[in-house]
DNA sequence: ATCAATAATGGGAGCGCTCCCGAACGCTCT
DNA sequence: AGAGCGTTCGGGAGCGCTCCCATTATTGAT
């Protein structure tokens, strides 16, 4: 008589068991394999809700080699992870496209050499099937440890423009484009910006969009129209409040985060300038934050959330062609009109 | 001759075999067990590091009944996952806590009757050793289920005074306390509130502590100056309308989270009243909001971090002495000063 | 040197599943 | 009726580890 599992869970041999087939022919119903007839599948399913059972994760993965979780890595550090809610609505996103997979989500948060190397441990060991990684700087090689271990992953946001990696990003420097292009279509004829790290792509992507548009709209632009700032509040007033230094008739902001447009907003008050009066401010992301600044934040939108699950999807499409061509998908960026532009 | 495993990564058996000992030494050196002859411990170090050997966790979680995971189960519903920073704080405090242990860190959403069903599948089947649950409401069974299938739950916060699983909560009553009689030490006479849902007990908590402290401040004091809120912007912003109208002369304002404050902010400047010369206004939560806000808000700080960090601490003595009496922990709050009190 | 007691060690059994080979059972077609 | 084929199904082998008991090495006491 089969028995009871150590935990008193049933086991497949006591589902073949109670309906009266061999083991093989559970396992085919539970993994919906074809070549089972119907009063076969039936009598089994049958079996499988009288008894409650409930396959053994790691007996599978141990005969299968397969988890069925995937890792969601974030490599941030500490600031920023509180910071943005971008990581909360990436996982949200991730979690929403998860949801009616079988898959698990580990989270990983790598701070630390010694994390990151225990990380790659994880994924050589096959703890699991794929990995999700998000907020990758320019030169990190993780993606490619990664895809040369056969590990299908996907980027959320690149390292570059000739990514060899599949990725889900969004439409940054068109986003930047519009930002800019509402600016001038208001009349603002100084439009300075406020830049994100220099080493992470989507900052480059999004000055790139700034440069394209405020060359056509502003004749006089030079290089001093750009300020450097690393997406934290504290760098963006530092940049505005060089900005008006260097500028002091400038009437237009875009800064390459709401957090960044957030720390321009203070000192631009501090300097007794009227928002959007005297200048008009420009975030990105639209993140909870802009609704709470005074004026509300004029920004672009990036659909985060859908990236999130987007990704899933393209990692779930890696897995089940490994090998096949790498997958990229681009998401439309828009202006969220609120009172600073 | 022992071959390599199915990803050409080395099995237990090769490294016996390189050490020249047997299986059961090689297991006992990893698991540190002792007997086990420091001369063979070291020969048998010297083979895992030579053949750069990392255990399978799928035999081991099927041999040895044990995961090494445990699961963070966050029951909310869209709206509060993106708007409260707690989440990414309790998240980041947990990875610190699990950052030298060698456990992973399974992320589970649960916002559906469907998912939620999943999830006690899945402790059922004992695919994690452990749980931790946050922003548990009052009548969630959850935790009682789970305590009955003898698995390791702590609760972040609590269900009601007398919690039946163990938890670490912050010292809300506490908090509202401080900031109540701050109000009061500044000669406020009119100190309404704004709560939280009614059927949280960290809202009732700190309800409670506002009621204990404005009883001694506020001789005047009636149930009119209590609004309920929900925890969100927008119950913040109808609360005060409220209580504005019924109380026009009210000169302080204690909301029982930053949010709702922020929301208590935005009605209180439309309806004119200057912030902090007409009225005061005090938070909770200490949330990157509470910056930047204008002014910048006074809010009561929870060590939400340190709190995740401790979880892990209680959940991991759990599990090593199963049985053992629930343990709780209550971490001090204080009174962050800035602009609007 | 001898024997009992103790410390180390080897390896069989088994965890619950998947994979896959071959058996059993229809069919159809000569 | 018998050969030949496809469809279903049963169950052995094995995934890589831990547990535990039998076996062997070592030590101390006589």
């Amino acid at each position: 008589m089969a028995a009871r599992g150590r935990f008193g869970q049933p086991t497949l041999e006591q589902v073949a068991a109670l309906a009266g087939v061999g083991r093989g022919t559970v396992s085919r119903v539970i993994n919906k394999s074809p070549g089972v007839r119907d009063s076969t599948r039936h009598a089994v399913e049958q079996a499988i809700a009288e008894l409650g059972y409930i396959p053994n994760h790691a007996a599978r993965a141990l005969a299968g080699s397969r988890t069925d979780a995937v890792a969601l890595v974030i490599p941030e550090t500490e600031k920023r992870f509180f910071t943005e809610p971008y990581f909360s609505e990436i996982i949200h996103g991730v979690g929403m496209g998860l949801a009616d997979t079988e898959l698990q989500l580990l989270l990983t948060l790598v701070r630390t050499e010694r994390e990151r190397a225990r990380f790659l441990q994880y994924a050589k060991a096959r703890r699991i099937d794929g990995v999700l990684l998000v907020s990758v700087h320019r030169d990190d090689p993780l993606p490619d440890l990664l895809s040369e271990m056969d590990m299908p992953t996907v980027l959320g946001g690149r390292r570059s423009s000739d990514e060899t990696v599949s990725y889900v990003d969004s439409d940054n420097a068109g986003g930047a484009r519009i930002a800019v292009r509402h600016l001038a279509s208001t009349g603002r004829r100084k439009i300075v910006t406020i830049t994100g790290r220099a080493d992470m792509y989507v900052a480059q992507c999004r000055l790139r969009g700034y440069e394209e548009a405020v060359r056509g709209a502003c004749e006089d632009f030079d290089a001093s129209w750009v300020a450097a700032g690393d997406f934290t509040e504290e760098s963006g007033r530092h940049a505005m409040a060089e900005l008006l230094r260097l500028h002091p008739d400038l009437d237009a902001v875009f800064a390459a985060s709401d957090v960044m447009a957030a720390g321009a907003l203070h000192t631009l008050r501090a300097a007794g300038r009227r928002v959007p009066d005297d200048v008009a401010v420009i975030g990105f992301d639209d993140s909870p934050l802009a609704q709470h600044t005074d004026p509300q934040l004029t920004t672009v939108r990036q659909p985060v959330e859908e990236m999130g699950r987007t990704m899933v999807g393209v990692l779930l499409d890696q897995m089940a062609a490994p090998g096949a061509a790498w997958r990229n998908v681009v998401v439309r960026t828009e202006l969220v009109r609120r009172d600073t532009a």
